[in-house]
DNA sequence: CAAACGTATGAATGATTGTTCATATATTAC
DNA sequence: GTAATATATGAACAATCATTCATACGTTTG
């Protein structure tokens, strides 16, 4: 308490000022939360499937379902997943529903991801 | 056997050609797999914070313990799946190891999420 | 109205995963 | 050499998650 620096445990590698520095720049712990939250969403190779038909086309479930060879129920729950991140959009036809790509983030974010695998 | 276009379970929505025209635009099943790997080494929050910090500057395992409060095991765990993801990089210093960011895909594709999130 | 179709959802299950604890490895200091 | 320090690693446990199955909901058709 009576220090007005970080605590530390007495084997600190860096110099104070660095420390301090790092932990002024990290943004809150909920949006580092909620950034974690989305990179989740984009990792699941079911999922990711299902971004990249989108890439192409609105599709219907069944379409996916059909396209990746899943079950439709699979389907419906991951496009819920996608919807909750804001990924994909739903646009209702009679008893269809169409999904597409919600913005052009997704699209940006996948293409940069492959960029790293490419390497 | 006989068709020469793609199976469908007779309630298809959208045309024969989009279907073909997706499957042909998609990426081989590794790359899907590996693009869905990389973003689950992000998809976790603790990760997340590990990177943020190294955003700011080069630091030891027992830095990035202390800083964010977590465990030498726990972040040294965590760093093993974020070097394996080609993510950071160490350095060795004598008995300290120094991890850095790996590359500017990393800033990229973290500052993609960030803005998708504020929206 | 009833039947059929497209989609959504709840429960159950098997698999994956992050953390903790104990311990091993590697380097430095004495 | 031994002791101390910094990091890595293996096993175990709890928590999370993707899929399957059954079924419910909402819409269209007859």
């Amino acid at each position: 308490m009576a220090d007005n620096d970080i605590e530390r445990c007495g084997f600190l590698c860096v110099h104070e000022k660095t420390v301090e520095q790092v932990l002024s720049q990290m943004p809150e712990d909920e949006k580092l939360y909620d950034l974690a939250e989305l990179f989740k969403v984009f990792g699941d190779s079911t999922r990711i499937k299902i971004l990249y038909a989108l890439f192409e086309a609105e599709l219907c479930v069944c379409d996916i379902a059909q396209l990746l060879g899943l079950t439709q129920s699979a389907v419906s729950h991951q496009l819920r997943v996608l919807k909750a991140g804001r990924l994909v959009k739903p646009r209702k036809d009679g008893k269809t529903v169409f999904y597409s790509l919600a913005d052009d983030h997704v699209r940006t974010l996948i293409a940069q991801g492959m960029e790293h695998i490419n390497e």
